[in-house]
RNA sequence: GUCCCCAUCGUCUAGAGGCCUAGGACACCAGCCUUUCACGUUGGUAACACGGGUUCGAAUCCCGUUGGGGACGCCA
């Protein structure tokens, strides 16, 4: 049997980060399969549904490199098959009508928990003649499920998983607008696209049992479950978009890269062995649904930026520059040649591509170069002396990294002070700030007459 | 309220009865490296929620307590 899996979000906003875990779960564990891993978009409920949020959705994937088989599969456009399905059950009474009003059901939640009963609809319709239906109002079909014995899921990282029947109710499979529920779309879409495993949050560990019902009354095969737990803020709570949960793009806006959210969120509920660093390749290979841990995980933003620094110096250095010069926007030739050979040296002091980006901006600007206050602090009446002293031993080089080093250490020692005393004031003239790369490295990358020239603005 | 799930350093985790005086990573602290900042490196602080069992032996199995989370919609 090969393995079908799907990512299935309600295109109600973006996509948040325990969804992007989801499909990155979804996704690998099917790759590791060789299986099909689908993308199904959850608009049933039209009301909140918007084009905005499935193109974020398939763009948030994208950006993580997370990719999918087939077609997307839109769940309103099979709405008719949703309802045929529900009247198929219905005229095998295996689902019935129900005519009670939101104020009755209202009524019966607040009594069950009064009494300290499950909230429950308490069946009402379920036995009554078909033929005493309330004329003018419409009914909502809802599952004759089982109201004695358990419910069992032998789920995939829960274990097994049992429920008393008594304290499920019969759920509406169709509104009485004729429209499916999300629990009845789901059940039947699963069927039809032959998924053969459900990963998804834990959050819907609870549906799994109502949902298994609905799979018995069809007469279908129930698929494989793993409910995996879902991520929680620093506080401990759920992460969800009502709960400051970002969408990747978020996270992509804020610099980090696509690897490194990839790598990050597999280690939040699953890991192999000490293994922190992990590469796609080698998560296709090890990953598996079964060594998902059972427990919620919070998000720690250190770690992120810390596993971000290792993914950015480890990055191509040519696609950084591409990435720096995208958001610093209108950077002239020089600039962008000066960022591309500076690279090695700003990417290593970074943690976030923001963080690059602003580390980057001294080499795109045109003199005189502003100067910061921490850096203007340097540039005493003595280092200026300095600076002014050692420009023609610089001009004298051939501007290479190695030949500009050796010109500075040999004025240093011919001038009886120390390296930083030189340095210092040198990186606050090129760079304008009192850190950055290697100064040699800098003045190299800014090339003679730019490197000259700002030290000659900062000394006049 | 009812049901379900969970419980190892602050955080992410390793740990499948003896390998555990509980390992790694991030963060934190101290040192080293050093032209700044990072990186790197060395060392350190720091956890099996609690109580009962089972067993020669429990972080690992069972029960309970406590704590946390989730679900209880004609939302998904």
């Amino acid at each position: 049997m090969t393995v079908v899996t799907r990512f299935a979000p309600s295109p109600t906003g973006y996509l948040h980060i325990g969804g992007a875990r989801t499909a990155l779960f979804n996704w690998l564990y099917t790759r590791h399969l060789g299986g099909t891993f689908r993308l199904r978009i959850e608009d049933t409920d039209r009301a909140r549904s918007t084009d905005e949020a499935i193109k974020l959705i398939i763009e948030g994937l994208k950006w993580l490199g997370i990719d999918w088989d087939g077609d997307v599969v839109m769940q309103f456009a099979r709405a008719p098959r949703h309802a045929e399905v529900a009247r198929q059950l219905l005229a095998e009474g295996k689902a019935y009508h129900c005519y009670c009003t939101p104020a009755e059901l209202e009524e019966m939640r607040n009594k069950a928990r009064a009494e300290g009963k499950p909230m429950r609809y308490d069946g009402r319709w379920r036995d009554r003649d078909p033929k005493d239906g309330i004329p003018n109002v419409p009914p909502v079909i809802r599952l004759k499920a089982p109201q004695t014995g358990e419910t069992v899921i032998d789920d995939l990282v829960q274990g097994r998983v049992t429920v008393a029947n008594e304290v499920l109710d019969d759920m509406v499979l169709l509104r009485a607008d004729g429209t499916p529920t999300y629990m009845h779309s789901v059940v039947v879409d699963d069927h039809d696209m032959e998924i053969t495993h459900v990963i998804r949050g834990d959050d819907h560990l609870n549906n799994a049992f109502r949902q298994y019902q609905l799979y018995q009354a069809a007469g279908w095969k129930v698929p494989e479950f793993a409910h995996v737990p879902l991520i929680h803020g620093p506080d401990g709570a759920k992460l969800s978009k009502r709960h400051g949960a970002l969408g990747v793009e978020a996270y992509r806006d804020m610099g980090y890269l696509p690897e490194t959210m990839r790598n990050y969120l597999l280690r939040l509920g699953w890991g192999h062995g000490d293994d922190e660093i992990i590469s796609t390749k080698q998560a296709i290979e090890w990953f598996d649904i079964k060594d998902v841990g059972r427990n919620a995980a919070r998000l720690d933003i250190p770690k992120l930026d810390n596993l971000n620094g290792h993914y950015l110096r480890e990055a191509d250095n040519a696609r950084l520059a591409e990435l720096v010069i995208e958001r610093l926007k209108d950077v002239s030739p020089v600039g962008r040649s000066r960022i591309e050979r500076g690279m090695a040296g700003l990417k290593a002091r970074a943690k976030t591509l923001v963080e690059l980006v602003d580390n980057a901006r001294f080499y795109t600007l045109a003199r005189p170069i502003p100067i910061s206050e921490k850096a203007k602090a340097l540039l005493t009446p003595e280092a200026k002396k300095l600076l002014a002293d050692l420009s023609p031993a610089l001009a004298a080089t051939d501007f290479s990294e190695a030949a500009l080093e050796t010109a500075v250490r040999t004025f240093v020692e011919t001038a009886r002070v120390k390296l930083g005393q030189v340095a210092q004031p040198l990186r606050a003239a090129l760079a304008g700030e009192p850190t950055s790369p290697g100064i040699f490295e800098v003045a190299a990358v800014l090339g003679r007459d730019e490197a000259l020239g700002r030290i000659a603005d900062a000394t006049r």
